[in-house]
Parts: C-alpha cells; structure tokens; sequence
DNA sequence: CAAAATAAATGTAAAAAATACATTTATAAA
DNA sequence: TTTATAAATGTATTTTTTACATTTATTTTG
C-alpha cells in the first residue's frame, strides 16, 4: 500500500474546520455550534470534523458543512492550514480551514436546535476553543480581499437584491460606509448586474428596483479582471 | 494523551512542499530538485519531507527549506494544502504547500549539487512529480497578487539595485512590459526606496542609481495600504 | 580631444477614474 | 392635496493612469 520509505512517518490527525458567514442585512455573522467533543465539548466552536483517509480535504469539508446546514453547492474555499503543534490539548491534529458564504434564511432553525448552533456577528463573538478564534480574523481578512475582485459577496444576499442591500453588505464587509451615488454608480458600471422590473416596497414608499446577478456576463468579464471596490 | 475521543479517528501522513522562487534578472525560476523517495525517486520534484508529529507544520516548512538552501530568515508563507486522496501512488499524503522567495545567488552552487537541484525557468518546467505543477501554478497567482500589495518582491533582488532591475523583476512576474517613465515614477512615488549615492556601471557608460528598499518607511507606510501595480 | 554611441533620467499633455456634493422623483399615508 | 420618505440621478473637481520624445552623463572610438 504505502512506499516502504513512508513506513516509519508520523501520521497526524486532519480536521477540517468551516468558517460560515452569512448576512442578516446589517452585519456579517459566523454560524458557530457547541463543541460535542472533549476537550471542549459544550463551548462555542466553529463546526468541524475529522478528515477520513478514505476521502480528499476538500470532500470532508463539503461534508462537514453539509451536516451542518444541509446544504450542497455552497460557496466554499480553502483559507488554510492550521498546524501549531499546541493547538488542541487533546492531541496532534492539524486543520485545514475552509470559509464557505450562504444565505442566512437558507439556514433553518430546526438545524439550528439540532446542532446547539448560532449565528454572531462578528464584533460579539464568544470565546472560543483552540485557535478557532484566529481562523475566523483571518476568514473576514480573506473575505475583504475576495469581495474586491470576485462577485462572491452575491452569495451572501437574496437572489433578487437592491442596491441599498448590496451597498449594505459592502459595508458590513468592510466596516466602513461608502457614497451611494458613487457606488450605485461603480457597481452598475461593472454591467454584471441585471435590472428587473420588480421593485422591493417594503422600505420605502418610492419602492427600489431589484437586480440579479448576471453570471453569464460575468463569465465573459471575468478574464479581464473587474474591481469590485 | 489523546482524548479517547479522538482514538478511532484516521491519522494521515502530512507532508510539506516549498516553491522556491528567485530572479536571475531576466526571468522567475523554480528551485527543483531530484526526489530521493520511491514513488518517483529520481525525477523532479519540489523539496519536501514530511511533518513530525513534536514540530508545528510552519517549522517543518523552516527545515525543509533550510535543509536544502542553508538559510534561515527567509520570505515565507504558506499556500494551501494539497489534500486530494490519490495523489500520492505512495500513499495517503496530504502536502502543506509553501513558497518561498530568495536571492539566487544565495544558493550555492555547492548545494546544488548535493542535492541534484536545479533553477528552472517557469515557462520551461520539466514534468514533476505528483501534483507539483499545480503547486507552482498555484504559486505563481499568489505571488502575483502578493507583490502587487507587498514589498516582497525585494526579496528576490539583491540588497541594492536599480530601478531597471526592479522594472524587470515586475516583467518577469507579470509576463508583460511597462512604460518605464510610469513605471519608475509609480514606484518612487511609493517612497520606499532610498536612493543611494553609488551608481551600478557594469550595464552602462552612464551608470544607474542604486536604491534600497527603506523598511522603516514601509513599515509607517504599511497600514495605509499600498498599491504597487 | 572631438565625435559617436549607449543607456539613464526626466516632463508634459490627455484620458480615465475616483471623489465630493444637492436636487428631483415616485409613492403611500395623512 | 399635502406631506413624508427613501430612491434616483448629474456635475464639477481632483487624482491617477496612460502615452509619448528629448536631454544627459559617461565611455569608447577615431
């Protein structure tokens, strides 16, 4: 099975651990569960697992993730490794991190009880077990630096969205707050947004257009390189 | 030790890979070397070896790299893990991959052949083993993307250089040419680079300044933001 | 020692992008 | 019909990027 030369190698336990963001319409929360293992079983957590041996890091991920939430087709990326040899108490076990974007009302609340889990946003995070914490800086890091250059934010919002909307969560994922006129203007100038006709009149009486996402004009954008912000 | 928890859990061989990077002047090369282990023992290879189970997977990087070019302090980061199931014939291995960035020069030529390794230009890569060429495509992006924010480019030129050596470094790594009125006026407006007295003759009768990479500055400098190309 | 050759250094005008800022418009409620 | 509310829109200014040609310092050559 294995190379001879591989035979006296130390072996180490692979986790895989799941960064969640989602979007509430003013802040960016992480999706967070109890621990259900020692060490640390009952403490605020970032939901994880073990990878088997039987299937790629990326798989277990997926895996992990879909427990969680149920859901496939997820926007997911590997952040990185985490490899202290101190980083849980319980044993040597590296993991690699991934950070996936999903629509908070795709999250049910039946899941929610069924895995001690909850949303927090990200400036009243709990305390939480191992390097778990530091995972989670570097995820909102990595989240600016994508949201700049990749429409991967789109996965954070309804389907249908205002501008308002969008400028909202630009500015959640940010942190910081941008001139509507300048920034409808950048976005629309990106032709990758699709008006409809439909308006959302829940907030205003005048009513705001709703747009779409339009993937297929991104697709031929894309090689170009766009600059979102 | 362990909890009990963790008992049944597989444990996985990890491994660690670097991409070396330096510059000759003209183009970006590789750091190659002659793999030393079954599977593929004899072809090229990036320099590796496998993480023990009392060091964190950033160190055993730190003795991989150094185990094959003498120097400690040198540009690091981590890229990503490689973590499909098959590939590795040998076994089950996921790889940490790491680049790193020298001066060419500061590789002897000693070491070269102790380790049967070889600098590569990018575009004139020999089949490696494994999923080795991923890594260094994979490398290459984020080193794109890198020295666009980040100084770390200078870690590939010698300590002085000119400004026609460092337009060519950003060539090299974008594959493309700029203007080089624009170019040297970007990067001096920067103000990171302390013009020196001494001139580098050996490329022309009229001579060009040297400059240094001013450290102190970048590091008030840093927080802000820059923007390099 | 003057002329030629070579690469370095430099300036400016035009175009594009980013910024700052105020008024008009559509609609529902009073 | 008036009022209240948030959405939509335009323009002038500044900054940044781009495109492009001449002068300068020095060594070599005749």
């Amino acid at each position: 099975m294995s190379s001879p030369q591989y035979k006296f190698r130390d072996k180490l336990l692979v986790a895989v651990d799941c960064i969640i963001f989602g979007f509430d319409g003013l802040q960016i929360k992480a999706l967070l569960v109890e621990r259900d293992l020692e060490p640390g079983k009952g403490l605020n957590a970032l939901m994880g697992g073990f990878v088997n041996s039987k299937e790629s890091v990326q798989d277990a991920a997926k895996r992990v993730l879909n427990k969680l939430t149920g859901l496939t087709d997820t926007y997911m990326e590997q952040l990185a490794c985490f490899g202290d040899e101190q980083r849980d108490p319980g044993g040597r076990v590296i993991s690699i991190a991934y950070f996936a974007l999903i629509k908070i009302d795709d999250y049910s609340s039946d899941l929610m009880a069924e895995h001690s889990s909850q949303w927090f946003p990200l400036d009243a995070l709990p305390t939480l077990v191992f390097d778990h914490t530091d995972m989670i800086k570097l995820a909102r890091q990595r989240l600016q630096e994508k949201v700049s250059t990749h429409p991967s934010g789109f996965t954070l919002l309804p389907q249908k969205f205002t501008l308002q909307q969008l400028q909202a969560l630009y500015e959640a994922i940010y942190e910081t707050s941008f001139d509507k006129r300048n920034f409808t203007r950048k976005m629309l100038s990106l032709n990758i947004l699709k008006k409809l006709a439909e308006k959302e009149t829940s907030s205003s009486r005048k009513g705001a257009f709703l747009f779409e996402f339009d993937k297929k004009k991104y697709k031929i954008l894309e090689k170009e390189g766009l600059k979102f912000l």
